[in-house]
DNA sequence: CGGATGCTTCGGCCCCGGCCGTAGCGTCCG
DNA sequence: CGGACGCTACGGCCGGGGCCGAAGCATCCG
């Protein structure tokens, strides 16, 4: 009892359009201004800042004050995996009434985006699989571990993993299943590395401001290169 | 903006006290009829029928018809998963200023229980670092493999693990975030067996009507004999 | 067949909470 | 120092939805 009511909160604060809209656009793992949220949520900043109040609040929500701004920003990796374990499942449970009427858009955030700190998406799945097909890491039914040489491997190709610190540190190699691939991907602090090499190298841009990701020529052969990735999809 | 609103759906869904009541409840992978659910969610058997129909409907729930009995559980293990993570938020979010009020009933919980189809708590922590220990699965960071061997050595135990069907099938072995233990317990097809074992074999036994296991005298006996597990907690 | 049981539907009450306009507070800039 | 800008607080409107009582169906049982 003591614990329902407290989810049903979690719930009620996800269960809101305006919300939820924020919530999505902060899965890029930036941290956005109220301005920006209310513009993305299709609200005025006042109620943008209502909402932002409450989840702050809940702790669903961290906010860094920077001059006049305040930079909002998902409060942890955990919040990440609940936001992606609701869109599985939206993706997934659609009753067959409604079609997902998937526009352009989504084709793009179908082929790569970003899912909290990690890529996701066909190009999250392919770099996950090339790295299984190489031994670096290995993946079961949808749960992996990095090979004994995996480190020292990524670190030949120029990837560095961050050492784990601290008891509460982020796992090193999580698996992520994909909402819209249906397959996992990689996470953790292995993915957040893998990501932030992509983008260091400009093998990837985002889409104006959304998660959405856009494979550069560079990226492609990169890709195609290294990770004998030919084709995305 | 098509996946977001689709989103605050299910959130709302979940986020109203009755609704995560129920869905709390049927988290122990049992089916329910309605007019238990309303028991525990406190409201009387139209209301919860209304609530049921309304999560049906969005395949959050699935539904089977036994002569004038209509039972209710979860439509997927996707929804489990989906719950638990917002049960794992719940309990690591809490504003500092409620404390939990961790009362008896709570501490039973932490001890074992049943999450969907597997073990959780004290004890399916307890039985899967045993696992570990024994290099039946392999465990690095939250996520695990099923040793090459590892199938015989369960088999060997009088666990047999049900075949994967078709290509939708669920993974072996997954790793599912404890929300009390805040480490990884077995899920999937593996950690349904052993759970289903456990209960073959009368190790534990459910408290009341709930989610929360007690761990009869025999039990205690087989940890200790067979998994080395002297003490839970 | 008639009553009990389990569940759903309908109707009406009422409150919660989202929304915006206006106003207020802090920060930056010329 | 005054104005622009970003954000927050307050108040009022209003619609969605939770709740129950009463009534309606279906199923089981004697």
């Amino acid at each position: 009892m003591v614990n329902t009511n407290r989810m049903a909160e979690i719930g009620l604060l996800i269960g809101e359009p305006a919300r939820a809209a924020m919530l999505d656009a902060l899965m890029d793992g930036r941290a956005l201004t109220a301005g920006e949220l209310a513009g993305v949520a299709g609200v005025t900043p006042q109620t943008a800042s209502g909402h932002l109040a409450r989840m702050t609040e809940a702790n669903l929500l961290a906010v860094e004050r920077q001059g006049r701004h305040r930079y909002h920003r998902l409060a942890s990796a955990e919040v990440a995996d609940l936001i992606e374990s609701v869109a599985r499942i939206a993706a997934v449970t659609l009753p067959e009434t409604r079609r997902p009427v998937t526009g352009p858009r989504d084709a793009r955030m179908r082929l790569a985006r970003t899912c909290y700190d990690h890529l996701a998406g066909g190009l999250g799945v392919a770099v996950t699989d090339a790295l299984v097909a190489r031994g670096v890491i290995v993946f079961d039914d949808g749960a992996g571990i990095v090979a004994p040489d995996g480190l020292d491997r990524l670190a030949a190709l120029g990837i560095a993993v961050e050492t784990a610190a601290g008891r509460t540190a982020r796992p090193l190699c999580r698996p992520c299943l994909d909402w819209s691939e249906r397959r996992p991907h990689l996470a953790g602090r292995l993915g957040a590395a893998v990501c932030r090499h992509f983008f260091d190298r400009h093998w990837v841009t985002r889409i104006g401001g959304s998660r959405a990701l856009s494979i550069t020529p560079k990226g492609r052969q990169a890709l195609r290169d290294r990770f004998g990735i030919a084709e995305i999809g």
